[in-house]
DNA sequence: CCCCAGTCTGTATATTTATTCCTTTTATTG
DNA sequence: CAATAAAAGGAATAAATATACAGACTGGGG
């Protein structure tokens, strides 16, 4: 038997590899990859992921999380962060699409001083430092928080 | 005969008002508006429309536009470019109303090194330009792409 | 005007997904 | 170790969605 974590592990591994259109074909990855289940475990497993299907297939869409620790902000950054710059005073996250929004959530809440405000549009938030702060060290420690 | 940009705007209006989680419910709604189909076209509105399902109901997801070479690039901005300013380190584009998405993430696939990430709302779009490059160049940059 | 190709949509149906109802497995507690 | 509760998942089936097909309508050529 294989364990519940693992196999919806390799979901998430198999959609975000290539485009996976229905339970069927997921069902078949799975197979290949020595899990056998049928398609109504994956139609659970599909909704506890919180997968979303469109013409494109199945994907991951941006979890909805209302209060934010630090803990939970490197989480989000740890999953959904792909990419930072900082220039002027702002910095820049790159996030998967449609995470922007959680995550600027995350980091509004967290409530760092440094911060003036964020603005997030789809998989980019704008981050901008407050007076008295440089964008680069928000930036390193923001990596540091996920590293 | 309601015309099917209309009816596909209300789609989205329906479905950013409030959750939607089968055609059924859709339909109820579009007919409350005036508006009569049955399920098999609001299936392939939601397909253009690019539309995605999950646990919550329909959501808009991400972009229409896949892939961008300068080509599509150079057209996208042609098409819906309307205005272009420098201020600072942003690079700020006015564009006909609803498209600034669109073109925003057509400048994000472009990959252009000068460009820390974009921001779009509904006709604006905030670009902001890497460390070490000026505004004005990007802002020429597209305004020699275009002419 | 007629023909053609293209677009749009409804009907009927095939395909896909969610759920109900069980059985099995895995903790939990006295 | 029972006894019992909770979680997990399969089989069958209900529900939801996509599609094949055909008819209506539209805008050019000829």
């Amino acid at each position: 038997m294989v364990p519940k974590k693992l196999r919806q592990g390799k979901i998430l591994e198999v959609i975000r590899k290539g485009a996976v259109h229905n339970q069927q074909e997921l069902l078949v990855h799975l197979r290949r990859a020595g899990i056998h289940v049928t398609q109504a475990t994956l139609s659970r497993d599909i909704k506890e992921l919180g997968l979303v299907k469109g013409a494109e297939g199945y994907r991951e869409f941006g979890p909805r999380v209302y209060f934010a620790s630090e803990e939970t902000l490197r989480h989000l950054l740890r999953e959904f962060l792909s990419d930072t710059k900082a220039s002027g005073n702002l910095v820049i996250l790159k996030t998967n699409p449609g995470c922007a929004q959680t995550v600027a959530v995350a980091l509004d809440r967290a409530g760092w001083p440094e911060l003036a405000g964020t603005l997030a549009g789809d998989d980019t938030i704008l981050t901008v430092v407050a007076e008295g702060y440089r964008s680069q060290d928000i930036q390193q420690k923001i990596q540091r928080l996920i590293g």
